[in-house]
DNA sequence: GCTATATTTCTATAGTTGTTGAAATACGGA
DNA sequence: TCCGTATTTCAACAACTATAGAAATATAGC
């Protein structure tokens, strides 16, 4: 990741709405949410919601798909595996990042199952 | 890590001077650099410099220390690897978090052998 | 105590960001 | 085609952020 979208990555999320959203995509893997229910969660205006959406979108961090008459919202897990890589790039010594990718695809492929997942590999 | 200081620390680091600055400190590991000398290294005025610094400092992601009259600035890597876990929250599922803690420690106690460390323990 | 160095604090200014409400666009169904 | 729902775009304004230069503070050595 180069230096200009590693700052557009993290002004974005550098804002309680923003932050608030990211996470709740994070937390939904690739189905991702419609823009309405997002809006009904966080308690936002439309128009302010549609701004916010706009700014992740533009940095990477989430991306867009209609469905009928909703766009849906999901997370981008590569761009927020990138920026992790680029923060704490030689933190460890030579080159090495210390973040592994995280990799949701186990946990929506297997249908969550109830103890906790193995670890996401690094640079998987 | 809560809402308000994930904020901060992201918001402290979606500026250029910033996010250069603490890369930089997180490749000094715990000895960090003066700020005469990070004034140099990234070209910056030290008025401009004093308040980024401050921000920093603020949001937790570095400290300061006096060594006579010069002050060192450090990475925090206990307040970045928080961050990396806030982010990463349920990614995976079931409330884990897919960011290990990056630990530099080894790099620094042990004198930088030449191969790649061994990756830093999760949550260690 | 005086002087030099290292760094911060203050003040002013220019630029960026977030919110709101109204109007516009996109799509699906009668 | 007309209507309703879902969402975005636009314009105006308030709040915050970054920069520069000048002045102030802290420390070390003579």
């Amino acid at each position: 990741m180069e230096e200009k979208r590693a700052i557009a990555a993290l002004g974005a999320l550098a804002q309680e709405t923003r932050l608030a959203l990211f996470r709740l995509l994070v937390t939904r893997g690739p189905d991702g949410l419609p823009a309405g229910v997002i809006a009904d969660r966080l308690g936002v205006q439309p128009s302010s919601l549609s701004f916010h959406l706009a700014q992740l979108v533009h940095a990477g961090l989430i991306t867009q798909r209609r469905l009928s008459r909703q766009l849906i919202y999901s997370a981008e897990y590569g761009t927020m595996n990138a920026l992790l890589a680029y923060l704490t790039e030689n933190c460890c010594g030579h080159g090495a990042a210390c973040a592994p990718a995280c990799n949701p695809a186990d946990r929506f492929t297997k249908g969550e199952p109830d103890e906790a997942p193995a670890r996401a590999r690094v640079r998987g």
